[in-house]
DNA sequence: CCAAAAGTGTTAACGCTACACCCATGT
DNA sequence: ACATGGGTGTAGCGTTAACACTTTTGG
């Protein structure tokens, strides 16, 4: 009894370690997260990108990479999330899975399938499917540590084309914490940071008064209070 | 060499997974981190409390464990911090490592080294010594999560014994926040938070005013505004 | 009576919130 | 001229920061 108790704590451990991706945009005005659809093992299920972490490889590396080849999504800055280590959230083995999320401009179109999954596709967050493993968990988490995220720092320029106006900008806030704000407010708020500045153009859209276009002073990641 | 590349890419994952715990508590008005010294490999260095994941047990539950089997201190919200995924961290193999920190109350005294290590023992977060592996990355890590916890939530109360003074917490956070407070907004503030409340005991000690005792209303995690 | 820490209020500056109208444009 | 979204200011309120003296005790 005790014998086989220890033998048990000192098995050789036979664990996978994986990394899932959480990337956000926004497309049509709706809040998406990229999601592939499975071939194999839970065929037609989506799921996040993710995928086992290489042994000469680090962590941040292993999501990088597994981000462009099952997506073709690069360039983009991720960031660790959490690690799930949950004995069953993968129903075949034990795997455990540090996930990175990242914030990609609405531009960002060119997303290609691999030849492993079925599709690649933004889903709007609001109609998710089920998703595979615990990636159902992953993304409210992940949608969690965004709207904290973008309420003090500048993160939010990643969301954006490089110009954009300052409804633009304020709409992103609307989605991602869902709740209106007040123009002139958030107008005050946001010039006050110094973390934009116009241009000297602006985008005609429409009947009405041509907004004026700003840009990002710096995209390098600063604290900053927002909302 | 492009079939080399292939195989190298999928070859057999061969990973360790490892916990590792960054514990604090405040000691002769210092603020501590709990180390072991190390026997067999890197012998004579002090590395954080830590340890590989079984595999029928979550990571939560694998950081308990070890926490309690390596210094004795069990019974501590445990709260994960980060996963570690440098290909060298390790020197010796390839080790990813989820960290772990917890706040433990002063009278955690009943630390006892295990057979596998020489020593267990609070240090000074001023004088820690080089740690072995990366643990002086994730120590420092630790220590900042440290500091944007205390100050958005009442997470203080696991460093306090149950009856304390307003002077007792104000210092906690002065040693944490590395910074002075001004006394009569700190009791303004963290009495309009309605976090403590009063006992009907004082604390006398030495010649001078005897100070109030107070006592957390819940210990409850809660998000506060407090510094 | 002296030393040492406990305890206690006020004021000024700042930031946040709420709120409504005119502007520039295309049709 | 009208419909549409762009753009702007202010007043009241609450929060924060700065600041110094009295109280209670033991020795």
């Amino acid at each position: 009894m005790k014998d086989s108790k220890i033998k048990k704590e000192h098995a050789k451990q036979n664990i996978k370690l994986a990394v899932d991706n959480c990337i956000f945009t926004i497309k049509d005005g709706k809040l998406c997260v990229l999601l592939i659809k499975m071939k194999d093992k839970l065929q037609g299920h989506w799921a996040l990108p993710g995928g086992l972490v290489n042994n000469n490889e680090t962590l941040d590396s292993a999501a990088k990479r597994i981000l462009k080849t099952q997506t073709s999504v690069s360039d983009v800055y991720l960031e660790q999330l959490y690690t799930f280590g949950d004995v069953k959230r993968d129903p075949f083995a034990r795997v455990i899975s540090t996930a990175y999320f990242a914030l990609v401009p609405p531009k960002t179109n060119n997303i290609k399938t691999s030849a492993k999954y079925s599709d690649v596709r933004w889903i709007p967050v609001k109609k998710l499917p089920g998703l595979a493993y615990d990636h159902d968990k992953i993304a409210k988490y992940a949608k969690q540590r965004l709207a904290d995220k973008i309420s003090y720092t500048n993160a939010v320029w990643s969301l954006l084309p490089t110009k954009f106006t300052l409804t633009d900008l304020q709409k992103v806030y609307e989605i991602i914490l869902g709740k209106v704000i007040d123009k002139r407010n958030f107008r005050k708020k946001i010039l006050a940071l110094d973390i934009i500045h116009p241009t000297s153009e602006t985008k005609i859209k429409g009947a009405h008064r041509p907004a004026k276009l700003y840009e990002f002073s710096s995209t390098k990641p600063k604290i900053v209070e927002i909302v």
